[in-house]
DNA sequence: TAGATTGTTAATCGATTAACAATC
DNA sequence: TAGATTGTTAATCGATTAACAATC
């Protein structure tokens, strides 16, 4: 792909800013006011002015008004369209442990239209449902999966039986998946993995720590 | 800072690969290797051989040896040393519901010598243990991180709660906080914070399928 | 020796920040 | 109008990748 027609790709760190401008700007909408600036933006979320004012000219409409900002639900719409979350977006949990539990029934999705419409697991005994969400056994997935139409799964099973978990899952139809696990996945092409590290979280976050103890 | 000595500061982004390697290597070592080259690594890990020979270069006392690679055991010893894990580090969860719990026993932490010692909660009928690990009421918080000298917390509990219970973990002493809640949290300078954003992960895999859609 | 593998310098790519002109 | 705020271009910073020399 030569890139001539010059469309300059949104950046993934763009793309992991959206949801917390959506958050911000829905409790916004919720006070009562109908623009915001990019200063107020960026104050509430810790991030910089002109990088709010650059993520949002990526994905908005219409362009924000000087001596005014930016209009909120305008705003709120086109993240949401631009993020796909004008329309619901079905999404499984395989592993239904604590952290796939944690998961399945994760407040913080409220205003992304994401659904975990159920969660997998092969141990019988973990079979049933929690707070009304659904637990299957394994061999369920490929079912389950093409009558939701699922595109994306999260993926919480122990080390060992990550890989083949892994498989049953893009097996199913799965074209995304979020690992939990601390190994690395082998996919074919065509299909997204991304890596959710809590050791490596906490690498860093003592690496910081570090820093600022000088 | 002039950086006229030219150390050169390690990335965060090497730092955030450390956890890998070191589980790579112990699984290297548990084997009975007692070289591994760079290109081993990065084809396990999925990563380029070049960015594993600079990460390792930050961090290791003796360099790799032309056909034959790294001594797997001064790797692990040195990666250890590196992160701090040669001394066990002192964690606490604040929150103790499904995440905070899952997080408690978390058993992708155990090549890296890092305690969880207990959990904390306002909700009386979450005292008590799970498999061992104390949970104790959110007052006692203060007590345990002194005693324990507690410089880092996991931060789980519902959005309502995030900025005042972050606040009694600086009151007792923590540095550094890995925050799972959908907040932006404000702390004093000398407080380091990193976010856990499960919306923006997820916003991020959904970008990159659509990527490979085309 | 030849070949595999390392280590390093330079080039590229990507993201943030600085500077500043445009405009309601 | 003057001032607040936007949008954009250029500069900087950080990380990855390419190129290649060094060496066991």
């Amino acid at each position: 792909m030569d890139n001539i027609g010059q469309e300059s790709e949104i950046s993934k760190a763009t793309v992991s800013r959206l949801p917390a401008y959506l958050r911000f700007l829905k409790e916004v909408a919720s006070r009562g006011s109908w623009y915001v600036s990019s200063a107020a933006i960026a104050e509430a979320l810790g991030v910089s002015a002109v990088g709010v004012r650059k993520d949002l000219a990526f994905v908005s409409s219409q362009a924000g008004k000087p001596k005014r900002g930016f209009e909120v639900n305008t705003l709120i719409a086109d993240i949401e369209k631009f993020l796909g979350y004008d329309e619901r977006t079905a999404v499984v949990v395989v592993g239904a442990g604590r952290l796939g539990k944690a998961i399945l029934l994760y407040e913080g999705f409220e205003h992304f239209k994401i659904d975990v419409v159920a969660a997998f697991d092969v141990k019988p005994e973990r079979i049933g449902a929690v707070s009304g969400k659904p637990i299957y056994p394994l061999e369920r997935l490929d079912e389950i999966v093409r009558r939701h139409d699922v595109k994306a799964g999260i993926l919480t099973v122990p080390r060992e039986s990550a890989q083949s978990a892994c498989d049953a899952m893009i097996k199913a139809g799965i074209r995304a998946i979020l690992n939990f696990s601390p190994v690395s996945l082998k996919v074919p092409d065509g299909v997204s993995v991304r890596y959710e590290d809590l050791a490596a979280s906490l690498a860093m976050l003592f690496g910081s720590m570090q820093d600022s103890d000088k």
